[in-house]
DNA sequence: TAGGCCATCTGGTCCT
DNA sequence: AGGACCAGATGGCCTA
Protein backbone atom coordinates (compact mmCIF):
# COMPACT_ATOMS: atom_id res chain seq x y z
CA UNK A 1 0.00 0.00 0.00
CA UNK A 2 1.13 3.82 -1.21
CA UNK A 3 0.15 6.30 1.29
CA UNK A 4 -1.47 9.01 0.04
CA UNK A 5 1.39 11.96 -0.32
CA UNK A 6 -0.74 14.48 1.54
CA UNK A 7 -0.88 11.87 4.34
CA UNK A 8 2.97 11.96 5.01
CA UNK A 9 4.24 10.10 7.44
CA UNK A 10 1.01 9.48 9.51
CA UNK A 11 0.27 6.64 7.19
CA UNK A 12 -3.20 5.25 6.82
CA UNK A 13 -5.58 5.47 9.89
CA UNK A 14 -6.42 2.25 10.97
CA UNK A 15 -7.94 2.65 14.49
CA UNK A 16 -9.54 4.88 16.64
CA UNK A 17 -7.28 7.38 17.40
CA UNK A 18 -6.22 7.36 13.91
CA UNK A 19 -9.22 8.24 13.00
CA UNK A 20 -9.42 10.98 15.25
CA UNK A 21 -5.77 11.64 14.21
CA UNK A 22 -6.13 11.90 10.48
CA UNK A 23 -9.37 13.54 10.97
CA UNK A 24 -7.07 16.14 12.17
CA UNK A 25 -4.83 15.94 9.62
CA UNK A 26 -7.20 16.24 7.00
CA UNK A 27 -8.70 19.21 8.97
CA UNK A 28 -5.10 21.32 8.37
CA UNK A 29 -4.05 19.97 5.32
CA UNK A 30 -7.95 21.08 3.19
CA UNK A 31 -8.07 17.96 1.34
CA UNK A 32 -6.58 15.22 -0.29
CA UNK A 33 -6.07 17.20 -3.35
CA UNK A 34 -4.08 19.91 -4.05
CA UNK A 35 -1.96 19.74 -1.08
CA UNK A 36 1.46 19.40 -2.93
CA UNK A 37 -0.10 19.54 -6.75
CA UNK A 38 0.04 15.89 -6.52
CA UNK A 39 -2.37 13.50 -5.44
CA UNK A 40 -5.76 14.23 -6.58
CA UNK A 41 -8.88 12.69 -5.15
CA UNK A 42 -10.88 11.23 -7.76
CA UNK A 43 -13.98 13.30 -8.88
CA UNK A 44 -15.42 10.95 -10.76
CA UNK A 45 -17.30 12.76 -13.35
CA UNK A 46 -13.81 14.49 -14.03
CA UNK A 47 -15.83 18.01 -13.47
CA UNK A 48 -13.15 18.66 -10.95
CA UNK A 49 -15.80 20.65 -8.98
CA UNK A 50 -14.74 19.72 -5.64
CA UNK A 51 -18.19 17.88 -5.65
CA UNK A 52 -16.37 14.99 -3.29
CA UNK A 53 -16.73 14.58 -0.20
CA UNK A 54 -13.96 16.17 1.12
CA UNK A 55 -14.28 19.59 -0.76
CA UNK A 56 -17.24 19.47 0.06
CA UNK A 57 -16.82 19.18 3.29
CA UNK A 58 -14.10 22.37 3.09
CA UNK A 59 -16.53 24.97 1.27
CA UNK A 60 -18.47 25.93 3.90
CA UNK A 61 -17.23 26.41 7.08
CA UNK A 62 -18.48 28.87 7.89
CA UNK A 63 -22.40 28.30 7.24
CA UNK A 64 -24.05 27.20 10.47
CA UNK A 65 -27.68 27.97 9.45
CA UNK A 66 -28.62 25.34 7.35
CA UNK A 67 -29.56 22.74 9.81
CA UNK A 68 -28.82 19.36 10.26
CA UNK A 69 -31.79 17.70 8.32
CA UNK A 70 -31.82 14.81 9.72
CA UNK A 71 -28.04 13.40 8.58
CA UNK A 72 -25.16 12.97 6.54
CA UNK A 73 -27.61 11.01 4.03
CA UNK A 74 -28.72 14.87 2.74
CA UNK A 75 -25.18 15.99 2.05
CA UNK A 76 -26.69 15.22 -0.97
CA UNK A 77 -29.90 15.44 -2.67
CA UNK A 78 -30.14 12.66 -5.07
CA UNK A 79 -32.77 14.02 -6.26
CA UNK A 80 -31.65 17.36 -7.71
CA UNK A 81 -30.98 16.50 -11.43
CA UNK A 82 -28.13 18.99 -11.67
CA UNK A 83 -26.08 17.71 -8.14
CA UNK A 84 -22.98 17.51 -10.21
CA UNK A 85 -23.19 21.12 -11.74
CA UNK A 86 -21.54 22.39 -8.95
CA UNK A 87 -25.02 25.04 -8.80
CA UNK A 88 -27.05 23.72 -5.55
CA UNK A 89 -25.16 21.94 -3.30
CA UNK A 90 -25.63 21.41 0.02
CA UNK A 91 -23.81 23.26 2.48
CA UNK A 92 -22.41 21.89 5.08
CA UNK A 93 -22.40 22.71 9.07
CA UNK A 94 -19.15 22.05 10.59
CA UNK A 95 -20.66 19.14 12.83
CA UNK A 96 -21.72 17.29 9.52
CA UNK A 97 -18.34 17.69 8.17
CA UNK A 98 -16.76 16.00 10.58
CA UNK A 99 -19.16 13.62 11.11
CA UNK A 100 -19.19 12.69 7.51
CA UNK A 101 -15.00 12.38 7.90
CA UNK A 102 -15.09 9.67 10.35
CA UNK A 103 -18.01 7.96 8.78
CA UNK A 104 -15.84 7.74 5.54
CA UNK A 105 -12.48 7.13 7.26
CA UNK A 106 -13.98 4.23 9.00
CA UNK A 107 -16.09 3.01 5.98
CA UNK A 108 -12.46 2.94 4.25
CA UNK A 109 -11.13 0.46 7.00
CA UNK A 110 -14.02 -1.32 6.97
CA UNK A 111 -13.03 -2.14 3.05
CA UNK A 112 -9.68 -2.54 3.92
CA UNK A 113 -10.76 -5.03 6.12
CA UNK A 114 -13.20 -6.66 3.86
CA UNK A 115 -10.68 -6.69 1.09
CA UNK A 116 -7.96 -8.11 3.24
CA UNK A 117 -10.58 -11.05 4.34
CA UNK A 118 -11.08 -11.25 0.52
CA UNK A 119 -7.62 -11.93 -0.24
CA UNK A 120 -7.24 -13.71 3.11
CA UNK A 121 -9.68 -16.18 1.30
CA UNK A 122 -8.42 -16.22 -2.19
CA UNK A 123 -4.99 -17.00 -0.33
CA UNK A 124 -6.92 -20.24 1.19
CA UNK A 125 -7.81 -21.03 -2.52
CA UNK A 126 -4.42 -20.97 -3.61
CA UNK A 127 -3.14 -23.08 -1.31
CA UNK A 128 -5.81 -26.01 -2.39
CA UNK A 129 -5.62 -25.52 -5.74
CA UNK A 130 -2.98 -27.25 -7.81
CA UNK A 131 0.66 -25.10 -8.41
CA UNK A 132 0.71 -23.28 -5.10
CA UNK A 133 3.94 -21.76 -4.40
CA UNK A 134 5.40 -19.16 -2.26
CA UNK A 135 7.44 -18.04 -4.63
CA UNK A 136 5.08 -17.70 -7.46
CA UNK A 137 1.46 -16.74 -6.94
CA UNK A 138 -0.66 -16.92 -8.63
CA UNK A 139 -2.72 -13.66 -9.87
CA UNK A 140 -6.18 -13.48 -8.33
CA UNK A 141 -7.77 -13.65 -11.68
CA UNK A 142 -5.64 -17.00 -12.35
CA UNK A 143 -6.78 -18.34 -9.07
CA UNK A 144 -10.11 -18.46 -9.67
CA UNK A 145 -9.90 -19.37 -13.25
CA UNK A 146 -7.81 -22.27 -12.35
CA UNK A 147 -10.01 -23.28 -9.19
CA UNK A 148 -12.81 -23.38 -11.66
CA UNK A 149 -11.21 -25.90 -14.09
CA UNK A 150 -10.04 -28.03 -11.20
CA UNK A 151 -13.38 -28.07 -9.68
CA UNK A 152 -14.78 -29.50 -13.00
CA UNK A 153 -12.53 -31.71 -13.59
CA UNK A 154 -12.78 -33.12 -9.95
CA UNK A 155 -16.54 -32.93 -10.40
CA UNK A 156 -15.55 -35.20 -13.96
CA UNK A 157 -13.76 -37.62 -12.05
CA UNK A 158 -15.90 -38.26 -9.79
CA UNK A 159 -18.70 -38.97 -12.37
CA UNK A 160 -15.95 -41.17 -14.18
CA UNK A 161 -15.79 -44.78 -13.25
CA UNK A 162 -12.00 -44.69 -13.88
CA UNK A 163 -9.13 -42.95 -13.08
CA UNK A 164 -8.58 -40.23 -15.72
CA UNK A 165 -5.47 -39.33 -18.33
CA UNK A 166 -3.13 -37.18 -16.85
CA UNK A 167 -2.75 -35.48 -19.62
CA UNK A 168 -6.56 -34.40 -20.23
CA UNK A 169 -6.78 -33.63 -16.56
CA UNK A 170 -4.16 -31.22 -16.93
CA UNK A 171 -5.40 -29.77 -20.01
CA UNK A 172 -8.78 -29.57 -18.71
CA UNK A 173 -7.02 -27.61 -15.65
CA UNK A 174 -5.27 -24.86 -18.19
CA UNK A 175 -8.07 -24.39 -20.34
CA UNK A 176 -8.45 -20.84 -20.56
CA UNK A 177 -5.57 -19.63 -18.55
CA UNK A 178 -2.95 -17.48 -19.23
CA UNK A 179 0.40 -18.63 -21.00
CA UNK A 180 2.57 -18.13 -17.49
CA UNK A 181 0.02 -20.17 -15.41
CA UNK A 182 -0.32 -22.88 -17.59
CA UNK A 183 3.65 -23.21 -17.56
CA UNK A 184 3.43 -22.81 -13.94
CA UNK A 185 1.08 -25.60 -14.26
CA UNK A 186 2.62 -27.93 -16.19
CA UNK A 187 5.76 -26.72 -14.33
CA UNK A 188 4.08 -28.11 -11.37
CA UNK A 189 3.29 -31.43 -12.87
CA UNK A 190 6.71 -31.69 -14.52
CA UNK A 191 5.25 -31.69 -17.63
CA UNK A 192 5.92 -29.84 -20.93
CA UNK A 193 2.98 -27.24 -21.82
CA UNK A 194 3.83 -28.12 -25.76
CA UNK A 195 1.66 -31.43 -25.36
CA UNK A 196 -1.25 -30.40 -23.68
CA UNK A 197 -1.99 -26.60 -24.58
CA UNK A 198 -4.84 -26.69 -26.52
CA UNK A 199 -2.84 -25.03 -29.97
CA UNK A 200 -0.74 -28.52 -29.56
CA UNK A 201 -3.83 -30.65 -29.11
CA UNK A 202 -3.29 -31.74 -32.81
CA UNK A 203 -0.09 -33.33 -31.23
CA UNK A 204 -1.23 -35.24 -28.61
CA UNK A 205 -2.03 -38.75 -29.91
CA UNK A 206 -5.87 -39.67 -30.75
CA UNK A 207 -5.89 -42.38 -28.90
CA UNK A 208 -5.43 -40.87 -25.74
CA UNK A 209 -8.29 -38.94 -26.04
CA UNK A 210 -10.33 -41.89 -27.16
CA UNK A 211 -8.97 -44.01 -24.36
CA UNK A 212 -10.07 -41.68 -21.46
CA UNK A 213 -12.96 -42.36 -19.49
CA UNK A 214 -12.96 -39.23 -17.79
CA UNK A 215 -12.89 -36.77 -20.83
CA UNK A 216 -11.73 -33.48 -19.89
CA UNK A 217 -12.63 -32.01 -23.51
CA UNK A 218 -14.34 -29.00 -23.65
CA UNK A 219 -16.93 -28.82 -21.35
CA UNK A 220 -20.02 -28.18 -23.76
CA UNK A 221 -21.30 -24.71 -22.03
CA UNK A 222 -17.60 -24.09 -20.82
CA UNK A 223 -16.39 -20.97 -22.50
CA UNK A 224 -12.28 -20.83 -22.59
CA UNK A 225 -12.00 -17.58 -23.97
CA UNK A 226 -8.76 -16.49 -24.74
CA UNK A 227 -6.95 -14.38 -21.48
CA UNK A 228 -6.94 -11.19 -22.95
CA UNK A 229 -4.57 -10.14 -19.78
CA UNK A 230 -1.25 -10.94 -18.42
CA UNK A 231 1.80 -10.98 -20.73
CA UNK A 232 3.02 -14.35 -22.29
CA UNK A 233 5.65 -14.00 -19.37
CA UNK A 234 8.61 -16.28 -20.20
CA UNK A 235 10.39 -15.99 -16.66
CA UNK A 236 7.28 -18.05 -15.16
CA UNK A 237 8.71 -21.00 -16.89
CA UNK A 238 11.91 -20.26 -15.85
CA UNK A 239 11.10 -19.63 -11.83
CA UNK A 240 8.31 -22.56 -12.24
CA UNK A 241 9.56 -24.92 -9.56
CA UNK A 242 8.67 -28.57 -9.95
CA UNK A 243 6.77 -29.82 -7.00
CA UNK A 244 6.32 -32.72 -5.45
CA UNK A 245 5.32 -33.99 -2.08
CA UNK A 246 4.24 -30.56 -1.24
CA UNK A 247 1.80 -30.10 -3.78
CA UNK A 248 -1.79 -28.84 -3.12
CA UNK A 249 -2.47 -31.92 -5.15
CA UNK A 250 -0.42 -34.16 -3.46
CA UNK A 251 -3.61 -35.57 -0.77
CA UNK A 252 -5.38 -36.40 -4.32
CA UNK A 253 -2.96 -38.49 -5.92
CA UNK A 254 -1.34 -41.64 -4.77
CA UNK A 255 1.75 -41.31 -7.45
CA UNK A 256 4.18 -38.19 -7.57
CA UNK A 257 4.19 -36.20 -10.46
CA UNK A 258 8.04 -37.31 -11.29
CA UNK A 259 5.98 -40.10 -12.28
CA UNK A 260 3.56 -38.33 -15.00
CA UNK A 261 6.22 -37.94 -17.52
CA UNK A 262 5.37 -41.74 -18.68
CA UNK A 263 3.79 -42.45 -21.10
CA UNK A 264 0.31 -41.90 -21.03
CA UNK A 265 -0.37 -42.27 -17.27
CA UNK A 266 -3.41 -42.41 -15.35
CA UNK A 267 -4.06 -40.79 -12.52
CA UNK A 268 -4.76 -42.49 -9.26
CA UNK A 269 -7.43 -40.44 -7.54
CA UNK A 270 -7.78 -40.81 -3.99
CA UNK A 271 -11.29 -39.91 -3.27
CA UNK A 272 -12.09 -38.28 0.14
CA UNK A 273 -13.48 -40.25 2.80
CA UNK A 274 -16.79 -39.54 3.84
C1' DT B 1 8.55 2.84 -20.90
C1' DA B 2 4.30 0.19 -21.30
C1' DG B 3 1.48 -3.15 -19.41
C1' DG B 4 -0.06 -6.13 -15.67
C1' DC B 5 -1.18 -6.58 -11.03
C1' DC B 6 -2.37 -4.82 -6.81
C1' DA B 7 -4.06 -1.96 -2.69
C1' DT B 8 -6.65 1.70 -1.49
C1' DC B 9 -10.08 5.38 -1.67
C1' DT B 10 -14.48 6.68 -2.98
C1' DG B 11 -19.43 7.18 -4.08
C1' DG B 12 -23.45 4.62 -5.15
C1' DT B 13 -26.71 1.06 -4.06
C1' DC B 14 -28.93 -2.34 -1.40
C1' DC B 15 -30.10 -4.42 2.85
C1' DT B 16 -30.99 -4.79 7.83
C1' DA C 1 -28.58 5.10 10.04
C1' DG C 2 -25.06 2.28 9.18
C1' DG C 3 -22.80 -1.68 7.17
C1' DA C 4 -21.81 -4.69 3.13
C1' DC C 5 -20.94 -4.90 -1.45
C1' DC C 6 -19.57 -3.19 -5.80
C1' DA C 7 -17.19 -0.82 -9.49
C1' DG C 8 -14.45 3.08 -11.06
C1' DA C 9 -10.37 5.76 -10.35
C1' DT C 10 -5.76 6.26 -8.97
C1' DG C 11 -1.04 5.49 -8.14
C1' DG C 12 2.80 2.33 -6.84
C1' DC C 13 5.55 -1.66 -7.91
C1' DC C 14 7.46 -4.95 -10.97
C1' DT C 15 9.02 -6.86 -15.26
C1' DA C 16 9.97 -7.42 -20.15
Amino acid sequence: FTKPSNTEDSGMPVSQQDVSKWTEECRNTQNMETVNGEHKTMSMDGDNDDDDGFNRMEENNDDEEQGEEGGLGEEESLEESPKRSGTKRKKMTKARQQRFKVRRIKANERERNRMHGLNDALESLRKVVPCYSNTQKLSKIETLRLAKNYIWALSEILQSDESPELMLFVQALCQGLSQPTTNLVAGCLQLNPRTFLPEQAQDIPSQVHQTSTASFSLHPSYPYPSPPYGTMDSSHIHHAKPHTVDNALEPFFETTFTDCTSTSPRLRILLPKH
